[in-house]
DNA sequence: TTTTATACGCTGGTTACATCA
DNA sequence: GGTGATGTAACCAGCGTATAA
């Protein structure tokens, strides 16, 4: 069935929940971070998809034990029937009218799936959909629920509905284009992060490269032979004939000489990374605190 | 037990309005 | 006031999962 970012190895998983049924959208799966990053966006809080959603209910079931709810009171009623009148939803919304395209086309499509999108848009007789603009209580309200959980079950999403005093439908479109904002921030972080170690990865194998050049020189010239390092320092792959230096020999940063005596220089990435040495890990730049350990986000 | 239909929620992508420089 | 860029509310299509028949 599903599989854990962890089960992968790999994971590219740009801070999205392993259980999510659409793995098989994620364009990526490199898992570049902990996975206690962003834990306010997803990892932690979508799991409860389908499976968890009884815990919600539970927490439900005593709406002071809801955590994003905290000060709101369930049981007032919002300030407007918003299901009736959509206009006046949101007291403090900008709400203007509009007559494109989009309030024709919407008219009889509306639902998408769910069946509270029907309550979307009975409230009026009139034929155009209102445009809102969220207030800023709405938002910070909306916010904080987020910062709790990436995604709302049924009963916690008709409760926040009715203390903003917006339809059903409008907190979980919010959501989903809250996750989708969440998503795309952290995918750009994540391609920033994949620049700098693409370009410490460049630069690291431009200086082996070099070394590997200065290591033939000597080889081929015996005169310099006496003055090389003493071989003791020198840890030789019986297997695979290849030199690792000791890290206590080399010069910072730590190096992965990890190279074939005799034969060409070999690019860092798919033979070094691939091979048993690990050493590598000694400039992993995916390691947990390695050197781009500074552009993860904090959660 | 397996298959099928249905409901539901999610994501990625898109559209169109609101706002601002 | 007009315009382009940006933010975002709302939508759609497609998919996976849960559940009941």
């Amino acid at each position: 069935m599903m599989l854990d970012k962890e089960d992968l190895g790999l994971s590219l998983s740009l801070s999205f929940p392993p259980h999510h049924p659409h793995h098989h959208h994620a364009p990526l799966h490199l898992n570049l971070m902990p996975s206690s990053v962003s834990s306010s966006s997803s990892s932690a809080a979508v799991t409860n998809h389908k499976s968890s959603s009884s815990s919600y209910a539970d927490l439900n079931s005593d709406p002071t034990a809801i955590p994003f709810l905290r000060g709101i009171d369930v049981n007032r009623l919002p300030a407007a029937d918003c299901d009736e009148e959509p206009g006046v939803s949101s007291p403090n919304s900008t709400v203007s009218s509009i007559s494109g395209k989009r309030s024709e086309r919407d008219q009889p499509a509306t639902t998408g799936s769910g069946g509270e999108d029907l309550d979307a848009d009975e409230e009026d007789g009139d034929t155009s959909r209102k445009k809102l603009r969220l207030s800023k209580d709405q938002s910070a309200v909306l916010e904080d629920s987020f910062k709790e959980h990436s995604t709302l079950n049924p009963k916690q999403k008709t409760a926040l509905a009715k203390q903003l005093g917006l339809r059903p439908r409008q907190v979980e479109v919010w959501f989903q284009n809250r996750r989708a904002r969440t998503k795309l921030k952290q995918t750009e972080v994540d391609c920033e992060f994949l620049k700098r170690c693409c370009e410490n990865l460049t630069e690291e194998n431009r200086r082996l490269q070099k070394e590997v050049q200065e290591l033939r020189a000597l080889k081929l010239s015996p005169q310099f032979y006496m003055q090389m390092t003493p071989p003791t320092t020198l840890t030789m792959c019986p297997s695979c004939e290849r030199v690792a230096v000791p890290p206590s020999s080399t010069s910072s940063p730590p190096v992965v000489a990890a190279t074939r005596v005799g034969s060409s220089p070999l690019p860092m990435m798919g033979t070094a990374a691939a091979h048993h040495h690990r050493s590598m890990a000694a400039i992993n730049p995916w390691a947990v605190g390695g050197p781009f350990n500074v552009l993860r986000p904090r959660s």
